[in-house]
DNA sequence: TTTTATTTACGATTTATTTCGTAGATAAGA
DNA sequence: TCTTATCTACGAAATAAATCGTAAATAAAA
């Protein structure tokens, strides 16, 4: 059960979050905005992501239609999991405290945790 | 200044911060614990690591002594920029919530979280 | 001193990932 | 209809990363 999209697949699977339902040709046009890789090269990554179960698709008509099988909560808890144990030793405290404290969140942003933490106590 | 640590770097630079000073033997010999390479291979990694300027080297004596350049801060906050923007769209608090929800945190490191907060607010 | 072990350097192979080109099918436009 | 555009499939080339084998140097052991 060990999927692990790479770089690139990540990059479209952003994208299908986004979207929800896409096109390859939808797909890669967001693409072109922030990187030089031509058409088929998209479709490619794509039809592997299918052949791996990282996204589904429709493909009843000519065109395909894709979405994301791989949700973005488990690319979350993924991330989470592998750089709490690769940088911050296990401790998810350090993660915390390193991300409020280098990466400035809003005060809404810090009532909301602050709320979160009281919920926990209950 | 875009220095990116790849997976098998990152692994080795893991052992150089809890060792602090090491030889190829010493990062070999605890890799062998959880992987199966050769010591060449850990070798070459740790000679590729220094062109690159990941760790610094000692070699006037015939046995190299190693130790990290890239310091584990940097590590952290760059993992965590990565994934903020990757999988979080952007949103600390999101990280910190389900880092908060799906990875427990004792009751001391919840603690040390509150009160982290506690001293942002002044 | 001679042999054996350890270490570095480095090229080469293997494996993974990304990129592209071409062919064939389908649809759209002239 | 005939031409042009768009799409999928798929092999293959290009790039990146990890692994290994061998040679030369140095040190340690016999």
């Amino acid at each position: 059960m060990e999927i692990k999209p790479t770089e690139s697949e990540l990059e479209i699977l952003q994208i299908l979050w986004k979207m929800g339902k896409a096109t390859v040709r939808d797909v890669h046009e967001e693409l072109a905005k922030t990187k030089g890789a031509g058409y088929t090269t998209t479709l490619k990554l794509m039809q592997i992501m299918d052949e791996k179960g990282l996204v589904e698709r429709d493909t009843t008509a000519k065109t395909h239609i894709y979405k994301a099988a791989y949700t973005q909560e488990k690319a979350q808890v993924s991330a989470l999991d592998r750089i709490i144990s690769t940088v911050f030793e296990g401790s998810t405290s350090d993660l915390v405290i390193q991300a409020l404290g280098h990466h400035k969140a809003s005060k809404d942003e810090i009532e909301a945790i602050k709320k979160y933490l009281e919920g926990l106590e209950a």
